[in-house]
RNA sequence: CGGGACGUGGCGCAGCCCGGUAGCGCACCUGACUGGGGGUCAGGGGGUCGCCGGUUCGAAUCCGGCCGUCCCGACCA
């Protein structure tokens, strides 16, 4: 709204056109802490919906939310070897309060699994109490070194979900059973259809048996983690002594899992559907679905400005999220504009020729291929195709980004020479075979920057298994997909 | 933490080399005309030049130190 200047292109600079557009979309801005982010309206607005939706999906599956501390004994961090030993460098530690120093130090929450389980150790005495499924929605804080608007940002929020079971295939069942959620989200309202299945040793969380992951193609062809669900074991179980008795008597160890998504899927979606002319924002997470803009001109504008009015009412009336814009200081082409950079999906224009005409100007935010910019529409076919245009875009977008993510695999590669070539040629996931040894991970990053994102799942591997290791030396265990990752 | 760049009205920048009235574009305020893809004209408000110190009659400009930001790398569930 303010400056006239046109965003960095896509092609150009991804990553000043990304900052550009976060920052001029008024998603987010910049804060006086470094490393963290203010989220503005617009931005909260999507992350609302967000929330809407996946926490309808837990509850579906029988989750409840509640609600931690944001503040954790240090030695309960230090509990289990692997958690701290993955999380001590990004640590923010609390020493003094109430005037003194403190004997035994806090830490800022950086994931709250030795909190939960140690109260989960309270509540949980039989097998009758279990499983017990909660998340909370909350904000952590991971002092990471480099930061990034929504992507890396050292205080962010998230869902953080918590389950304990009697059985570890209880608990693995749970862990698909969110991994599938997240996938079918992440589809179905951001249109950023990832890619799912296991994290390498490498790569999975830091306590966990097993991570698995959604990982997402943004439209520079880097994949990013949009979501992770971990299989716990009894690792936490253990250290926070939460135990049960089982229905034959024996006491045991309760299997854990837990999984989170974070505001990074707004920084997905921007990269994911964004372009030149600034943030594509898909109808169903968009706070503003339309936005009716009055043209006011002439002498008397009451007409234009009640027709805006009933038009809104009839919409909203029709479930569709929608605003007037009828600001006078600015003119209708400078909305335009922002409207655009906002994302917004679709815009009405009502101007004294549509009156005249009974008609409504239609304008959606990316125009089809072969159609005009503008569709005029009679009134009351506009009102009443509104809410399947909206439908019809967001399918579009979804379809756009599957497209998009198979058009840029590469499947088959068979040697390390093939690898880095697909990689160098602009690939996103270049899949091979592994034999398991973490060293060809390190070959390959040096030489590459990709890491192995994740072993897909079944849905997603090649029709034909590899057989051998991409590096050359013995057989391949597991099909791998390889990216360069933010 | 290593390499590089940069800190000047709200935003983006010029001025610095060669010391001498702090400027430009956008935004903002007032008024008029305008209004269907970033309006025009006229008038106006707003800046301890990142911080501290030094040199000088005089420092945005020269010198020293500090702080901060961004990019690349390392780091990162």
């Amino acid at each position: 709204m303010a400056d006239q200047k046109k965003l960095t292109p896509q092609g150009e600079d991804f990553s000043a056109w990304y900052n550009e557009v976060v920052l001029r979309s008024e998603l987010a801005d910049y804060s006086p802490v470094r490393g963290s982010m203010v989220i503005r309206p617009w931005g909260y607005g999507i992350w609302e919906n967000m929330q809407r939706a996946l926490d309808d999906m837990f509850k579906e599956t029988g989750h409840e939310n509640a609600y931690f501390p944001l503040l954790i004994p240090m030695e309960f961090i230090e509990r289990e070897k692997d958690h701290i030993e993955g999380f001590a460098p990004e640590l923010a530690v609390v020493t003094r309060a109430g005037g003194k120093e403190l004997e035994e130090p806090f830490v800022i929450r950086p994931t709250s699994e030795t909190i939960i389980y140690s109260m989960y150790a309270k509540w949980v005495q039989s097998y009758r109490d279990l499983p017990v499924l909660m998340n909370q929605w909350a904000n952590v804080m991971r002092w990471e070194m480099r930061t990034r608007l929504f992507l890396r940002t050292s205080e962010f929020l998230w869902q953080e979900g918590h389950t304990a079971h009697a059985t570890a295939e209880e608990a693995e069942e749970e862990t698909l059973l969110i991994l599938g959620i997240y996938r079918k989200f992440m589809e179905e309202w951001i249109g950023m259809p990832p890619l799912t299945g296991l994290k390498s040793e490498s790569e999975k969380f830091a306590g966990a048996v097993r991570s698995y992951c959604c990982e997402a193609l943004m439209k520079d062809n880097k994949a990013l983690q949009a979501g992770t669900s971990h299989f716990l074991g009894q690792n936490f179980a253990k250290q926070f002594d939460l135990k049960f008795q089982s229905e034959d008597g024996q006491e045991e160890y309760a299997w854990n899992t837990s999984w989170g998504v974070s505001t990074r899927l707004v920084g997905g979606m921007v990269m994911t559907h964004g372009d030149d002319n600034g943030l594509v924002v898909p109808p169903r997470l968009a706070p503003v679905q339309a936005t009716i803009v009055p043209i006011l001109r002439g002498e008397d504008t009451t007409p234009v400005r009640e027709k805006a009015d009933e038009v809104a009412k009839r919409l909203k009336a029709a479930g569709v999220r929608v605003k007037i814009d009828a600001r006078e200081n600015i003119s209708p082409g400078a909305k335009y504009y922002e409207l655009e950079r906002k994302g917004v999906p679709y815009r009405i224009e009502i101007g004294p020729k549509d009156l005249e005409q009974g008609q409504l100007a239609l304008a959606r935010r990316l125009t089809p291929e072969g159609e005009k910019r503008k569709a005029f529409l009679p009134e009351e076919e506009a009102i009443a195709e509104l809410p399947n245009l909206l439908e019809a875009f967001q399918t579009e977008l979804m379809e756009t980004a599957i497209a998009r993510r198979d058009a840029n695999s590469v499947r088959g590669v068979k040697t390390l020479g093939e690898l880095e070539e697909a990689l160098e040629g602009g690939a996103g996931f270049v899949y091979s075979g592994w034999s398991g040894d973490p060293a060809v991970e390190e070959t390959v990053k040096e030489s590459t920057k990709a890491t192995i994102r994740v072993l897909p799942g079944e849905e997603f591997r090649s029709p034909e298994t590899p057989s051998k290791c991409v590096s050359g030396n013995g057989d391949s265990v597991t099909e791998v997909a390889w990216a360069r990752a933010y």
